[in-house]
DNA sequence: ATGGTCGTAAGACGA
């Protein structure tokens, strides 16, 4: 893709995939880097201790600025980076469990620094009601917690990306109707990521681009004997921008393909442009 | 049809 400067800023291109085992799929990196040369790869569930992450690999497309946050077995991200990224230290332990699901940077971006979030909600298990399913709970602790952090902090020159598990429109799901009793489309949890959006003053940057009565989806079902033909989908994943950059979004991508390629994810990965 | 399939890591558990 020809990159083209806008606000006569160079675009930057932020990319964010839910890997699923980054051990794994380290192969597919190369075609994501491919398809969307992004500047800046946010990861989610890398299921990885960080002394097992495959930096050489990763350096060798071209990200040599990487921080991780892993842990054996479950969760972990990673932001891997052709621009210099600088760890944010005073981010919350959401939930206070320690349990890898968020990485804070700021990344020397052509404009100045720019404020990077890298998010994995907790899925939240099966059973929409927090008295039954602790998990349930933790997910909308979780988002309780971001929306109380995003408030007291107007972003500036920010940015959040990340599988937030929550598919907020009616669009953002294969059948609104099916799905209002199933955990990542349920009222209470679309109200409260919306709460969270709103209150941070947050741009929806994907629906920027793709108007909200167009069917958007980043995630097919492993269960599904033919993904692409039941089309059974959810946008799962996210890029949200602070109101100051929404003027330099320039374009996007939801790598559909990648669901096709050999040992894919269940996710695949989304891509924004942003002259910033 | 209340199933189905993944990854981790070695039997469930989480998604």
């Amino acid at each position: 893709m020809p990159r083209k400067a806008a606000a006569g800023r160079a675009p930057l291109r932020i990319a964010t995939w839910n890997i699923n085992s980054v051990r794994l799929r380290l192969p597919l990196l190369k075609d994501l880097v491919a398809a969307l040369e992004p500047d800046v790869l946010c990861l989610q569930e890398t299921k990885c201790p960080d002394e097992l992450f495959p930096h050489e690999g990763v350096a060798a497309l071209g990200f040599g600025h990487r921080l991780v946050r892993g842990m054996k077995g479950y969760n972990g991200v990673a932001i891997l980076s052709k621009r210099p990224i600088l760890l944010r230290e005073d981010d919350p332990d959401w939930c206070g469990k320690g349990d890898c699901r968020h990485l804070g940077v700021s990344l020397d971006a052509p404009g100045g620094p720019i404020e990077l979030h890298n998010f994995y909600i907790p899925a939240g298990g099966d059973i929409p009601d927090r008295e039954k399913n602790p998990k349930f709970g933790h997910k909308l602790d979780f988002v309780a917690e971001g929306t109380a952090w995003s408030a007291a902090r107007p972003a500036r020159r920010a940015i959040m990306v990340g599988d937030l598990n929550i598919a907020p429109l009616e669009h953002d799901v294969w059948s609104h109707k099916q799905l209002l009793d199933v955990v990542s489309h349920t009222p209470i949890e679309v109200e409260a990521l919306t709460a969270w959006q709103r209150g941070g003053e947050w741009h929806d940057a994907l629906r920027h681009f793709v108007p909200a009565d167009q069917k958007l989806y980043t995630w097919w079902s492993y269960r599904a004997r033919d993904w692409r033909a039941a089309d059974r989908g959810r946008r799962l994943d996210h890029v949200w921008v602070s109101q100051d950059l929404v003027g330099g979004l320039t374009r996007h991508a939801v790598l559909k393909d990648a669901r096709g390629w050999t040992q894919a994810s269940d996710h695949v990965p989304v891509m924004v442009e942003i002259a910033a």
